[in-house]
DNA sequence: AGCACGCCGACT
DNA sequence: GTCGGCGTGCTC
């Protein structure tokens, strides 16, 4: 046998186990709560590690996956195993922190890792930064010029002889990008990412005897690595986010770094200048809104651990901070930490969950905790902080309660400003401070209504009231943003009476007000004046200005304005919120209450709030009135306790939809049976199945349940509800710890 | 989710 | 005889 001849031969011995292919696991974007294993190619070997995504073929597909895993073997065979397609990262955008919280979030919330994962990470990030910050700036270093220069090498030089310029302003007088990037390497100019002098740290300001009770143990803590929550209970103004501030700053001193997370709507340029002002460069600031090049840019310094600050919205909580030494949540309470779309994750209690694992403190802040957060305070599980004063010893406002019904039947008519209300304006218009009247509908009207029959205009997909907005002449669905032209003659039910006009928004309130104070600049702000074009920011720095001298608006004024000059605060109406069938109307009543208050009088002059209710009595709307937090909270911990709501137990919600009603409603009655038949003690009690409150919405019918267990309980109720089998033309989506039981 | 595979009616 | 409707079930 010739040696040519042993080489054509087929293996005798082929190698099965002994160099087995490389392979991956990985978590593909689908909703399919496993892991798949594939192959991977020669050529990608040097390119995959655990961390990085990828692309991958997928049942006649390819869709976009995580590596997660590199496992020896997998169970189906090798041979059928397909290869990946293709390597998507240079570097594991995943970091192993990031996706162990990933594995929780998506086992608690019954999301597949894939999901979640899509969410924690921005899909701007792809690939590693590429380009440079078109804002930055560019500055000469002190240095001998080499002998042979270019001319336009040299002309660039000329034009930073007089100080650090602009990047574009450089592009505007015909420098081009390379040669600044040759400068740059030559070691003669440097890029900046902003502004020379912004890394300049303010001086903080001296802290008062409260701030440092509370800070006392939690810098032991950050100091020590040590893990746990500490709820930190504080009125608007009393200096919470200086403790944040003194809390980061050491957890930076020990070279660890800290994550930040804001309600989406308090990401205010003074908050962010607040804390540049502070750290400088270091801060990143990670918007939803910002995309592509800022989005990535940001993300990037954050995972390479040039940024070690990060401040962001609910989505923060995933940011690739390595040395993770702190995490301050602030205005805890609120519900924009909750995402109302698959995963349906809580930021706030991720943020509790990441803190265990990094072994970092966190650090919840609020004026009006979640009563979840009030009751682990109280019970122990959580640290609580107080800071009852404010600074500079500001009074809080003056709180008084207008009873609308008392005020109609003295007045003898249906009056949208009380009298009280419209004297305080009054005095404070004279006095040259501001107003601001809030008032949570847009719109003209809320609702047009048949005086005859009583038939209300609805959306025909929403089945909700739909609301007339004077400016444009239309009626609009605020919940599928359908337009229409208003009805202009008669019912068009009972063909009686033209439509009467009821319930005010804010475009009526705006124009009452200006019928009202002729003489005043009268403002507006909800989401239908930001869609005219005009930014939140915008209409707030006229109002700060004096330009305006009342504003009128909606939830966005209710929280993070900071105008010193607002001396009188309206609540339109207190009831809104509390007639809502949802066990947390109360809690929300008191917040808004709190943080309309809250605008007032935070300059040297006391403010006052005038809170206009058909309902003077509800103890949330006293309460709030008095600003006894305290008070209000043992009263509904009561009610809650009561109830088995939540903290006295969780919540899970089961919404079933789908074209057909009869097939909706028999699968949810069907898995209320199945609930009821689990063993005793699991459940305390299910609610339902009803008719969703938005029973009928884009074409489907909703039918709900609500499930009330201990944390046990949730899980043995998930996994006899998966158990079931989903029948055709329906869809089950589960809510663990839902916010809205709408 | 999204796609394949399968089983039924109406078309050149 | 095939084209295409939706109904199930699976995706390495």
């Amino acid at each position: 046998m010739s040696e040519l001849q042993l080489f054509d031969l087929p293996d005798p011995d082929p190698p099965e186990p002994a160099d087995l292919p490389p392979l991956v696991s990985v978590a593909a974007e689908v909703p399919v709560p496993r892991l798949f294993t594939y192959r991977v190619p020669p050529e990608l070997e040097a390119k995959v590690e655990v961390g990085v995504r990828v692309r991958v073929p997928f049942h006649g597909r390819t869709v976009s996956a995580f590596v997660v895993e590199r496992p020896e073997t997998s169970e189906v065979p090798v041979r059928k195993l397909k290869p990946l397609s293709a390597v998507l990262d240079e570097v594991a955008v995943l970091k192993p922190d990031v996706l162990e919280l990933a594995r929780w979030a998506a086992q608690y919330y019954r999301a597949s890792l894939g999901e979640v994962l899509a969410a924690a990470i921005p899909k701007s990030v792809g690939g590693a930064p590429r380009g440079r910050d078109p804002a930055r700036w560019v500055a000469r270093l002190p240095g001998p010029l080499p002998k042979r220069l270019g001319k336009r090498q040299f002309a660039a030089l000329e034009e930073l002889e007089q100080g650090a310029r602009p990047y574009t302003d450089l592009r505007a007088a015909g420098i081009p990008p390379h040669v600044l990037a040759r400068l740059e390497e030559l070691g003669l100019v440097t890029q900046h990412a902003s502004a020379p002098g912004d890394d300049e740290v303010a001086q903080p300001p001296e802290l008062t005897g409260e701030q440092r009770l509370v800070l006392a143990p939690l810098l032991k803590q950050i100091d020590e690595g040590r893990s746990g929550a500490t709820l930190l209970f504080g009125v608007t103004g009393s200096g919470k986010t200086e403790v944040y501030l003194r809390a980061i700053e050491r957890t930076l001193s020990l070279g660890k770094g800290a994550i930040v997370l804001v309600p989406e709507i308090s990401l205010t340029p003074q908050t962010l200048a607040r804390f540049r002002a502070r750290f400088g460069e270091t801060v990143a600031i990670l918007h939803s809104q910002q995309k592509g090049y800022d989005r990535r840019k940001e993300w990037w310094r954050v995972h390479q651990g040039e940024a070690r600050v990060v401040i962001g919205p609910r989505s923060a909580v995933w940011s690739p901070v390595s040395d993770l030494g702190l995490i301050v949540v602030d205005e805890e309470h609120e519900n924009t930490y909750k995402q109302e779309n698959n995963p349906r994750y809580n930021a706030r209690d991720l943020a509790v969950v990441r803190g265990q694992q990094a072994l970092a403190p966190v650090l919840l802040g609020s004026a009006t905790p979640a009563l979840e957060s009030w009751r682990n305070a109280r019970t122990g599980r959580y640290r609580l902080g107080r800071l009852m004063k404010r600074p500079g010893g500001a009074k809080l406002p003056r709180v008084r309660i207008v009873d609308m019904g008392r005020e109609w039947a003295e007045v003898k008519r249906a009056s949208l400003l009380s009298r009280l209300l419209v004297r305080e304006a009054k005095l404070s218009l004279e006095r040259k401070e501001r107003v601001l009247l809030f008032q949570n509908r847009r719109g003209y009207t809320t609702y047009l209504q048949c005086k005859a029959c009583g038939f209300v205009l609805k959306c025909k997909t929403c089945d909700i009231s739909l609301t007339y907005h004077k400016r444009g002449e239309v009626v609009v669905c605020h919940f599928c943003d359908a337009h229409q032209r208003p009805p202009q003659d008669n019912c068009p039910d009972c063909l009686g009476p033209p439509l009467s006009q009821r319930g005010a928004g804010t475009e009526r309130i705006e124009q009452v007000v200006g019928q009202i104070f002729p003489e005043a600049a009268v403002g507006r702000l909800d989401t239908d004046v930001i869609r005219g074009g005009e930014t939140a920011e915008e209409v707030l720095a006229r109002f700060a200005a004096g330009e305006l001298d009342v504003l009128v608006g909606t939830q966005i004024v209710a929280k993070g304005l900071h105008v010193p000059a607002v001396t009188c605060v309206g609540v339109i109406s207190a009831d809104g919120s509390l007639a809502l069938p949802d066990f947390r109307s109360s809690e929300r009543t008191f917040q808004l209450i709190a943080q309309v208050a809250g605008r007032a009088g935070r300059g040297t002059r006391a403010g006052v709030t005038v809170v206009q209710t058909f309902t003077p009595e509800h103890f949330a709307i006293k309460a709030a009135a008095e600003h006894r937090y305290e008070a209000f909270a043992s009263e509904e911990l009561v009610q809650r306790e009561a109830l088995a709501y939540p903290p006295f137990g969780r919540l899970l919600k089961v919404l079933v939809r789908g074209p057909h009603e009869e097939q909706v409603a028999a699968y949810a009655a069907h898995l209320c049976a199945v609930l009821e038949a689990l063993p005793e003690g699991a459940v305390t009690g299910v609610l339902g199945p009803a008719a969703s409150p938005r029973a009928y919405l884009a074409n489907k019918f909703r039918y709900q349940l609500l499930v009330k267990a201990s944390a046990g309980g949730v899980r043995a109720a998930l996994a006899a509800l998966e158990a079931e089998k989903l029948p055709a033309h329906v869809e089950r989506i589960l809510d663990v710890d839902p916010f809205h039981l709408l």
